[in-house]
DNA sequence: TTATTTTATGCAACCGATTCCGTTATTTAT
DNA sequence: ATAAATAACGGAATCGGTTGCATAAAATAA
């Protein structure tokens, strides 16, 4: 029953024979405080058993040292290596992390980003749903100098920070290695296309295939609503049906690619010699299916770290409106046995 | 440059001549508020735009709508979908989430429920660090009232909420199906024991063999360190290089299963015939990895969603000290070609 | 030596919601 | 009709830091 009370800077102040305000800026370090008595003051803060009280301290700033973030789902292996990496830069900084999912409902996305706008966030970190195409719901942080970083699934226009990988170079990669495989035919599962990343992968594939003069057949490039599992064996099965079939598969994610490589074989489809898959993200399933999938890596915690980075170096000075540092990192491709023809 | 004005209670009172303290009551509904009252406040707080701060609200309560959570890590299937639980649950009674990984590390679980702790979060779910046996860090949490449930690695001690699956009789049942299938010579992959999960996993695999009178050879049990591809890799190889080699496995978790099931294959065993495996978690890799594995299937988005419910339901009354309500539940065998000799 | 900075610290007003303790009408009970 | 109970609302302190504006002391400049 005992609730041990809780010492406050008042505390400290009383104990130390020192005004609150002095308690308050040798906790922070605050430059017309000297070092003697700063050095005093946290030493006695620490015996005492002082803790920050951080909704005090956000209460006064109107801001609280947290980071929020709304994705889609969690339970994706980018997701949630994302968050990972964000957690990790956040935490060392003293910051905390919530997060929202939207579930890729665009009602969602708002009504989260407006509670996490409430909880008065530090900065926010958005990988948008597949519907949103509409943004006022970040304009309210933009407004108030909140930053905000678009990573991954990022906004065309609008400033403000992004986190980025180059999609169009992914896909153009992705594409000519099926090429250099051989591939003459070469099928693409493309994502929503208002969606910057999957408009990117399937430009790529677009230019590979016009610059080696591949004809581009409308009949290979199949539109996804979710890239699941199901639709990819859906794709599969009638691609596979097609009069003349593909002889390659460049998919936008690995979910739908893994599926294509598993309803291939089971139709004695013989992979990569018949048909040569890539898929995209390197998630843990690539490395398992037979024959393992080729892939584009996708640095997922890193641009968890970078986008975390952005929102703590974030001086409220640069208060310009209109911020705009877009961060392009690169990926690789890790060629496995799907498409592996020449077996180098 | 327009930074907004938000609107608090005081406008409200302002405008609609009432005093703060009759505007703050009517938005929580209380009680001595008249009804057409409440919704006249109400219907001018939209109006206006008005958003309450929480935190002002946290420090008079020294309570924030806050959940937060300490696990391992959570890229990884088990975890992203039981925070994805908890955060629907949570934010479905306008509780935030936030979250700390401890990466299996003592040390860092200690500081993370510490700067949770002083996060003044509402209450805390845990998923135990592998390395954790001191409990120490928690008992301030219980010591302020603050509800603290333990999911899936709970500890023994500790009188607590728990929301964990009945370890003991899914190791049984694994194990049994095994015998089922005609195995013989059973080995486990068991985890650090002091992990009530893994223990109870051996409890039953243990129990499942003596019953069914077939004999417990110390060989065949593999002690693991994180139950990795790795170990699962080194693991089987020994296990089938022994004069009288296993013909069934039952691992701990998926990794070290599909581990097993990959390098038996490309040692020419033949799965499930000369040995069958079985896994658990119904991790996405279990449908993909071919022969596709059986396993035992973990709730955890139900644990997550059961967990948050704990702590949005435990009332502040129950000051009791010693609550310790545990919540177990039931996990189904999958069976999958790994382990289906019978082709049922 | 006197004037001017610089250094170190204190005062007190916030930040916005909550709540204990009244007070004044309005009912209900006697 | 008067006492007692109830309903509806207001005053003001409180939560624990933060910070602009003093002020006093010490250091430096003139």
């Amino acid at each position: 029953m005992s609730l041990k009370k809780e010492i406050t800077i008042y505390d400290l102040a009383r104990e130390l024979n020192y005004s609150p305000s002095t308690i308050s800026r040798a906790l922070n370090d605050h430059k017309s405080i000297s070092k003697k008595t700063i050095k005093k003051i946290k030493e006695t803060a620490q015996e005492m058993g002082y803790r920050p009280n951080t909704l005090a301290a956000g209460l006064r700033n109107n801001k609280s040292k947290t980071i929020g973030i709304s994705i889609s789902r969690i339970n994706r292996p980018f997701m949630s290596s994302l968050i990972s990496g964000i957690e990790e830069e956040a935490r060392k900084s003293g910051y905390n992390v919530i997060i929202s999912q939207s579930h890729d409902k665009y009602e969602n996305e708002v009504n989260n980003t407006k509670a996490l706008y409430d909880s008065r966030i530090s900065g926010l970190i958005v990988s948008l749903s597949m519907e949103t195409i509409k943004l006022d719901h970040f304009k309210q942080f933009m407004k108030q100098g909140i930053p905000v970083v678009f990573v991954d699934r990022a906004p065309h226009g609008l400033n403000s920070y992004k986190v980025v990988i180059d999609n169009y170079t992914a896909g153009y990669n992705a594409t000519k290695h099926l090429i250099e495989q051989g591939c003459t035919r070469i099928a693409h599962f493309a994502g929503a296309q208002h969606r910057n990343i999957y408009e990117g992968r399937k430009k790529g594939y677009l230019d590979a295939l016009k610059e080696h003069e591949i004809e581009i057949d409308d009949e290979l490039i199949i539109h996804f609503k979710t890239l699941s599992f199901e639709e990819g064996e859906k794709a599969t099965k009638k691609l596979l049906k097609l009069p003349s079939p593909p002889d390659g598969i460049f998919s936008a994610n690995d979910t739908a690619a893994v599926s294509a490589v598993m309803t291939a074989k089971k139709q004695g489809v013989k992979i990569p010699e018949e048909l040569a898959v890539i898929g995209f993200n390197d998630d843990p399933i690539a490395s398992i299916v037979e024959p393992s999938l080729s892939t584009v890596s996708h640095p997922a915690e890193k641009m968890g770290r970078i986008s975390a980075k952005r929102i703590l170096n974030h001086s409220d000075k640069t208060h310009d409106e209109g911020i705009s540092e877009v961060t392009v990192l690169h990926t690789d491709i890790i060629v496995r046995d799907s498409s592996n023809r020449k077996k180098s």
